[in-house]
DNA sequence: GGTATGATTGACT
DNA sequence: GTCAATCATACCA
């Protein structure tokens, strides 16, 4: 499977299936442990009621990044999924470290492995993911996807600190990962 | 033009 | 467990 079969498909059905991938930006990252989906029609989405400036990249082709800032402090990645015009996304929520600790180390300022990829906000940093990387493609330098050997077994779980749509089973996690946001929330 | 609100994290009680 | 940090966007007046 390509990663442009995965993101032509809608957010809900791309997300489970974008588990298990390795994201490297500059030959840093890791394997994608954890991601929530966000669709159009989905109250707590961005992409909720129409495009706006902000949200433009949730509505353009897929297989690109969403980037936007989170509480005034973090930046968050998204994988945009489905067709160019609909809005949908896939929030990159954790990765499993496996290329370039060092630098994800240094990036964010500690070395334990678990707090360096384990939730959005720390992803983006220890990936060097900006604002900047909005609409950025993600099958071009210095991004790259690579597809896992073999899919992972997850569990879909509601996601985490949204007031709307809170009981939508639609965050997808490795079934058992130790790499999970949160500290380490069970699925 | 003014205000309310987060798809979070880290520090503190 | 609770709470502040910090600001762009969205929405209302």
């Amino acid at each position: 499977m390509t990663l442009g079969d995965v993101v032509a498909r809608s957010s809900l059905d791309a997300a489970p299936l974008l588990l298990g991938w390795t994201l490297l930006v500059d030959g840093v990252g890791g394997r994608i442990v954890e991601v929530e989906a966000y669709t159009e029609d989905d109250p707590a989405s961005h992409a909720y009621g129409g495009p706006t400036a902000r949200n433009a990249a949730m509505f353009g082709p897929p297989g690109r990044l969403y980037v936007y800032r989170s509480y005034g402090i973090h930046w968050c990645a998204n994988v945009v999924c489905g067709a160019e015009g609909v809005g949908g996304a896939v929030l990159l929520r954790s990765l499993e470290p496996t290329h370039g600790l060092g630098t994800m180390a240094s990036r964010r300022g500690l070395e334990e492995p678990t707090l360096l990829c384990s939730g959005p906000g720390r992803l983006a940093e220890a990936l060097g993911i900006t604002g900047a990387d909005d609409g950025a493609a993600l099958d071009r330098p210095p991004f790259a996807l690579v597809p896992p050997a073999a899919p992972p077994a997850f569990d879909a779980t509601p996601r985490i600190g949204i007031s709307r749509a809170a009981d939508a089973p639609w965050r997808f996690v490795v079934r058992g990962s130790p790499w999970l946001s949160r500290g380490r929330r069970r699925a």
